[in-house]
RNA sequence: GGGCGUAUAGCUCAGCUGGUUAGAGCGCGAUCCUGAUAAGAUCGAGGUCGGUGGUUCGAGUCCACCUACGCCCA
């Protein structure tokens, strides 16, 4: 029974839709998915994409590179848990979609549509292009269970995260804190800061105010020194004045006391020294100079009382004194900076303990307990001049003016927004900072300098996770407060809400509108509603390794045993802000482990030219051409072979066709030449393959060198491979299967191919097709990770269809392991010096300008003393690849040979140090004689004595390298101390020999261009020799040998060949016409 | 502005702890080899290893600064 034949020719795109069927009708991938052994789980998180979009380039990246690891586990035997889709499904960028898709510009439009309604939209919008995602999925191979994803909407993943939170609630890392954001009073939202800088406006138009802080004196040391004066400091926004609570200065900056004013009416103001002449003008005088930080913690007059906040007690003690702080400029205003925590500075608030004071409320109205003062509930903008004029009033303003400076309007509504700072809800994660940083040692990062680089920094770095966002498409928080604010709850299950009301909430939609409307009493604080905000929906992404199992409600044994910790997570590299934090924070905080103990951090895909891919460049390369014209196999392997994975890299058609040529169609012709040759000789794998798909082959018996290399060079790809991919790199190894490829078809097979040819099929042939065979089977194995497609074809045709009770499946056959037997690293060495020298021939033919299919009597080759003795063996290759009669080894010391010296600069470096030019210099100067001598000192591992600078060394063998060189008259070529000369002189016989292999050569031609198979057997006739003595001679004496080679029945001279297929050959003077036809 | 990464042939990329003439593939030119090959081989053209300093007998490699690009943050 033969192996179905393999068309050369054949279209990689056809291939994977027939294995595709395959695999659909035997339902492969299900029976994947179950395979391996339970008890030896690998464990796997599936980062959750977003489907309200069509999967790109970048997706087709980070989803093959989770799949190689898989499959490689897979097939070491072990049980992946978690390989199931998995879709991110909240958030904003959702919401957008939707308000983009009803004509919405915020949330007013929101609340007036129904947010049941909304989020309904949002719930249908975010998957739209699943059935896109599903099918590209399925294309590319990425097996997960997309039958049963886990997605963040459904109520059970929702009900772990409040437990999560719950947790946190009980620990106190759960905590309510102001935040700003942009806000637009008019849509009543925060923007995006994408957003954001949609609207900046240049040049709008501004009041420009500079104020008198009255210095208060409180027992200040500079109180004596600054009496009577004023802190100036300059804004914008007087509508913010009300909110004032410090003013800043910049510590290492000089300040000076200055009179200035009139002299009727002199005033002292303070300010930075370097701004004083540019605020105060001409006309003032320095009192006295201070750096800023004497300054710090002296106070001043307020200008207003502030409003708190709802349910606020600010600490006034903390506020109206002067701060020091280095983000302070010193480029324009005064050097003193009006500080308002809530509209914009709160991080300096917070840094310097100061309280959080308003004046304007969410729509961008002033605060009604400003109405005494004249300025209650009008809008921020309006409240500008009214503002400046009281304080013109009362003698607080120093100088106004306007400024046109940049400032941001709301991108829908063009209504000026607000810095505003808002209740917000954050997890405490700087309590645990530490357990951070200590948690991500125990990661492996690949590349490594992520772990303390971009993602240590980060953690260093660590700021409290703010996790409301003001939405509605999100999980819902579980914080119930009461009307008057004083008590809050927070609700760890559904079990707990429904014992709250007193009746099953089983069936409740857990999102918003619906949980709002979940309400109770409570016996001293009255009605608990829940506050309205969502969870950021990177916390929702962050706890999938809890809320996808539903954790703790069910699952409880798998999550605790096993599926706690991935084994193995990748995504791209922007990540490490994103999921890769999210995972990391919500599993330390939690469970005090990290999340994942690998993970891949891949870089972006560029466009051909190196840039990034944007819609707005239109250089999106859509995976789906790509994959159409090229196939998966390509693209799998093109991403993760051509270049490290972790870096940003270029992603074009024509880069993959290169490596198409390169790599695939090399492997995919070497099986062709397999299945073509064993096909025609009837060859089996019967004794070799075992019916459970297995291999056994005796090392033993093999005698051929050549088999034994492959079989050297196929365990060590076995052992690169493995260890590479335990350590979670993809690269590397694919570049190892490349080279064995690459050899197994440049040497292996070429050198082998006689054996393949013969027509007694004895033993030799029988061990070059087990060989051979071994190696595609096994390579099958270590290539079904990267390329399943193909991998797949091959053991479907080489092991399934010949062992009955094999594995149904590549993907589920047992990783190949190292036979400890088949490794010879002397061997391998061996022949990569007969490589060197087959190189080196070739060269020399080169500058001899002969041709290699012209024989030479004989080549001299020298080589290293440590591999001389095993050379020898490999004669035969040598002949053949060279075409030359004979070889004869040089023994070191040969008087043909010219040696030189150089230092091992690496031994002697340490040794000699500054004597190292000397020594070069005189290693060089040695003469022929000397050096020879010394040649066969170094052979025998004996040191010699060398004069340096006046001094004796002695120099041992391993501190030099011998070169050699080559006398006149032989066509030489010299690597490495290998040296290979041919003699080319040329006798009658062998100027013969050579035209019978060109004639060879033609006729070989000719039954190509004719279209005839390998098998046919032919007739041929040549004219044109006319009686040329040597040409006659060389047809008779070559007769058998060429007829041989050509599987010509009938060779002769003469003219004409009715039907013939005719070839013209140019022979020095001569032309040639061959004529060649089908024998019948 | 900060952090991290990257910079080597026209293009895509290797170059381990510092060491000898800086390599491979693609592309280009010439030649060769070939009944598995869309492949392969040999030779050639093509490099101030981003720049400037420094350490060293010796720097693509180590250090400092700078430039450009990418990602993240402010």
């Amino acid at each position: 029974m033969t192996f179905r034949a393999v068309d050369t020719r054949a279209s990689f795109v056809a291939l994977e839709d027939r294995i595709g069927e395959y695999w659909r009708t035997h339902d492969i991938k299900r029976h994947a998915l179950a395979h391996g052994d339970h008890s030896k789980p690998f464990i796997f998180y599936e980062g959750p994409p977003t489907a309200n979009g069509k999967p790109g380039v970048h997706h087709v990246e980070a989803r093959v590179s989770k799949d190689i690891i898989i499959r490689y586990h897979r097939m070491c035997g072990q049980y992946v848990i978690g390989a199931r889709g998995g879709w991110d499904t909240h958030g904003l960028p959702v919401e957008i979609e939707v308000e983009k898709k009803l004509g919405f510009a915020g949330k007013p439009d929101i609340e007036r549509y129904g947010i049941a309604n909304f989020n309904a939209e949002c719930k249908s919008s975010v998957l739209t292009y699943i059935g896109e995602w599903e099918k590209m999925t399925d294309r590319i191979a990425y097996w997960i269970d997309m039958e049963k994803p886990y997605s963040t909407f459904d109520n059970s993943y929702i009900e772990s995260l409040w437990w999560i939170l719950r947790q946190f609630w009980d620990r106190d890392l759960l905590f309510r804190d102001y935040k700003v954001t942009m806000h637009c009073p008019r849509c009543g939202t925060t923007l995006s800061d994408a957003e954001v800088n949609q609207g900046f406006e240049d040049d709008v138009d501004d009041p420009s105010v500079w104020l008198r802080f009255r210095l208060a004196p409180s027992g200040h040391p500079l109180d004596h020194a600054l009496a009577g004066a004023a802190f100036l400091a300059w804004t914008t926004t007087p509508w913010t004045l009300p909110a004032n609570v410090a003013l800043a200065v910049n510590p290492e900056a000089d300040y000076v006391l200055a009179q200035t004013g009139s002299e009727d009416h002199p005033e002292k103001v303070i300010l930075a020294a370097s701004l004083a002449e540019k605020v105060l003008g001409e006309q003032h005088t320095i009192l006295a100079t201070y750096k800023g930080s004497d300054l710090v913690g002296a106070r001043y007059t307020r200008l207003f009382d502030g409003v708190p906040g709802p349910g606020d007690q600010p600490d006034l003690t903390q506020a109206y004194r002067v701060i020091g702080d280095d983000f302070v400029s010193l480029d324009d205003g005064t050097g003193i900076v009006h500080i308002a925590p809530a509209y914009g500075d709160l991080d300096v608030g917070r840094k310097h303990g100061l309280p959080t004071l308003f004046s304007v409320d969410l729509s961008g109205n002033t605060m009604p307990q400003f109405a005494e003062l004249g300025f209650a509930n009008m809008f921020f903008k309006a409240a500008d001049p009214v503002i400046t004029k009281l304080l013109k009033e009362r003698g607080d303003l120093f100088k106004s003016g306007r400024v046109k400076h940049a400032y941001p309007f709301c991108w829908r509504c063009k209504t000026a927004l607000l810095y505003y700072a808002k209740p917000s809800w954050y997890i405490r994660t700087t309590a645990l900072k530490d357990r951070l940083v200590a948690t991500n040692q125990e990661v492996q990062w690949v590349p490594e300098h992520i772990k303390n680089g971009r993602f240590g920094n980060w953690l260093s770095n660590n700021i409290d996770w703010a996790i409301s966002r003001e939405r509605y498409w999100g999980t819902p928080l579980p914080i119930w407060i009461s009307a008057d604010g004083q008590h809050s709850e927070c609700i760890g299950s559904v079990a707990e809400l429904s014992a709250k009301v007193g009746r099953s909430l089983s069936d409740l939609d857990l999102h918003r509108p619906y949980v709002d409307e979940i309400t109770w009493e409570d016996p001293v604080h009255g009605t608990m509603r829940r506050i309205p905000d969502v969870a950021d929906c990177w916390f929702d992404s962050g706890a999938m390794p809890v809320a996808q199992w539903h954790y703790p409600f069910e699952n409880k044994e798998l999550f605790e045993q096993y599926a706690g910790q991935a084994d193995y997570i990748s995504e791209a590299i922007d990540q490490t802000r994103g999921w890769f934090y999210t995972l990391h924070a919500v599993s330390t905080l939690l469970f005090d482990r990290p999340a994942f103990k690998n993970v891949i951090c891949l870089g972006h895909i560029l466009d051909g030219k190196g840039e990034k891919m944007s819609k707005s460049k239109g250089n999106i390369v859509n995976p789906w051409d790509i994959i159409n014209e090229f196939g998966t196999d390509a693209v799998r392997w093109y991403m993760f072979a051509s270049a490290p994975p972790y870096n940003p890299r270029r992603f074009s058609r024509e880069l993959i066709g290169d490596m198409l040529r390169q790599f695939t169609l090399t492997l995919w012709n070497t099986y062709s030449f397999f299945v073509t040759y064993a096909n025609l000789d009837g060859w089996t794998p019967a004794g070799l393959l075992n019916a459970d798909g297995s291999l056994t082959l005796d090392i033993a018996t093999l005698t051929n060198p050549l088999d034994r290399w492959a079989l050297a060079r196929l365990d060590n790809l076995v052992r690169t491979v493995t260890t590479e991919l335990d350590g979670y790199d993809i690269h590397a190894p694919a570049k190892a299967i490349e080279r064995f490829v690459e050899e197994m078809s440049n040497w292996y097979v070429r050198r082998s191919r006689r054996r393949f040819w013969k027509t007694a099929n004895d033993a030799d042939t029988q061990a070059a097709y087990a060989t051979l065979y071994t190696c595609l089977v096994t390579l099958s194995k270590l290539l079904a990770p990267f390329m399943p497609f193909m991998a797949e074809e091959i053991y479907a045709n080489l092991v399934l269809s010949k062992a009955p009770n094999a594995s149904t499946s590549v993907h589920m056959a047992s990783w190949p392991v190292s036979v400890p037997a088949w490794s010879d690293d002397a061997l391998v060495q061996s022949i990569d010096v007969v490589q060197t020298i087959v190189g080196l021939g070739r060269a020399a033919r080169r500058s001899a300008a002969t041709k290699i299919r012209q024989p030479l009597p004989l080549m001299l080759v020298r080589v290293p003393s440590n591999v001389a003795a095993s050379l020898p063996a490999f004669e035969g290759d040598l002949r053949e690849e060279l075409n030359v009669k004979a070889i004869r080894w040089l023994e070191t010391g040969a008087t043909f040979i010219d040696y030189r010296f150089k230092p091992n600069l690496r031994v002697v470096g340490k040794k000699y140090g500054k004597l190292v030019p000397a020594l070069t210099e005189a290693l060089k100067a040695l003469d022929n004689d000397s050096a020879r001598a010394h040649a066969i000192a170094v052979e025998n591992g004996q040191s010699f004595d060398l004069v340096v600078d006046g001094q004796t060394l002695t120099v041992a063998p391993d501190e030099v390298l011998v070169e050699t060189s080559s006398p006149d008259g032989y066509a030489v070529a010299e690597e490495n101390g290998v040296l290979a000369a041919l003699d080319t002189t040329l006798t009658p016989d062998l100027v013969a020999e050579g035209i019978a292999r060109e004639v060879v050569r033609y006729i070989q031609d000719a039954r190509k261009n004719a279209g005839f198979a390998i098998s046919d057997r032919i007739n041929v006739v040549i004219d044109g020799v006319d009686n040329d003595p040597l040409l006659t001679a060389t047809i008779t004496t070559w007769h058998d040998y060429m007829c041989a080679e050509t599987l010509a029945e009938q060779l002769v001279l003469g003219k004409g060949l009715p039907g013939a297929h005719l070839e013209t050959l140019e022979l020095d003077d001569k032309t040639l016409t061959i004529a060649v036809s089908k024998a019948e």
